[in-house]
DNA sequence: GCAATCTGTTACTGTTTCAGTAACTAATAC
DNA sequence: GTATTAGTTACTGAAACAGTAACAGATTGC
């Protein structure tokens, strides 16, 4: 499949405001931690601030740091808030009209594919920001 | 994410065998309903055969059938057969190594993201490809 | 007010991965 | 022996992503 890390990348960013707790952390900051470059992580975080996991500031002394404690973030909200498409993909590959199966094959799967990723989902509600932390 | 659809197609071949119960179907006969070519079909096929899920013969008169009533068929058969990479990725990104997030994070995800997709297979594996069939 | 700092956003580039395709080999049936 | 089929390989074009740079907007502190 295709190499979208924008999840890990995401749950990262959150580990380093939790790591820092009550300070405002800077998108360079973070992007030391997670090796790769501020804009980058500004492109995740402002989604993450969309959800309302985080709370940012501009300016001097500005940065991000959590919205919340970290046993009330689980990894389903980091989920939702970053991962847009979903995991398991139908084709948008026209149906062959005269092929009852062709026509029906979509609609068959597209419940059974969302009842997948709803279960993917969660098991990842039990995991919290904090229990995370722990095995850091 | 990336875009692909090989499950869904992979699935989509299963059906056609199901709907053509014991004759041999040709990748020829499954591309007109997937609305592809025969050579993609026969990529996917092969997998589908290596995981022992369908029974191929070449030559006239050949083809593929399924190697097992419909009944037998789990989702999450399919999606062992096709699918290679985990759906949820970590990054490898070189750590930092004078950070100790950014050493420990991907270890303590990757155990979270096998779970999670525990928990996907786990729930597709309660859905046949019988049940498939019957909501086409 | 002004300069510095930071977020938020946009646009661009290079890389990777995939669907699609064609062409070949090997096996089988008649 | 010929035609038909699976199995495999190599190539192409398109799409999506990480990385990057640059700029606009907000805030701080002087």
């Amino acid at each position: 499949m295709g190499y979208d890390i924008t999840y890990a990348t995401a749950t990262h960013i959150l580990a380093v405001m939790a790591f820092y707790e009550d300070e405002w952390v800077t998108s360079s900051t973070m992007a030391e931690s997670i090796q790769t470059n501020p804009g980058l992580v500004r492109r995740v975080l402002s989604q993450l601030s969309d959800a309302g996991l985080v709370i940012t500031k501009p300016g001097p002394q500005g940065g991000a740091r959590l919205a919340r404690s970290t046993n009330e973030i689980t990894l389903a909200e980091v989920y939702e808030a970053v991962v847009e498409q979903p995991v398991l993909k139908t084709s948008n590959r026209e149906p062959h009209e005269s092929c009852r199966v062709s026509r029906g094959i979509g609609g068959a799967l597209e419940g059974v594919f969302r009842d997948a990723e709803e279960a993917m989902k969660d098991q990842l509600q039990k995991t919290t920001l904090d229990q995370i932390m722990k095995k850091i």
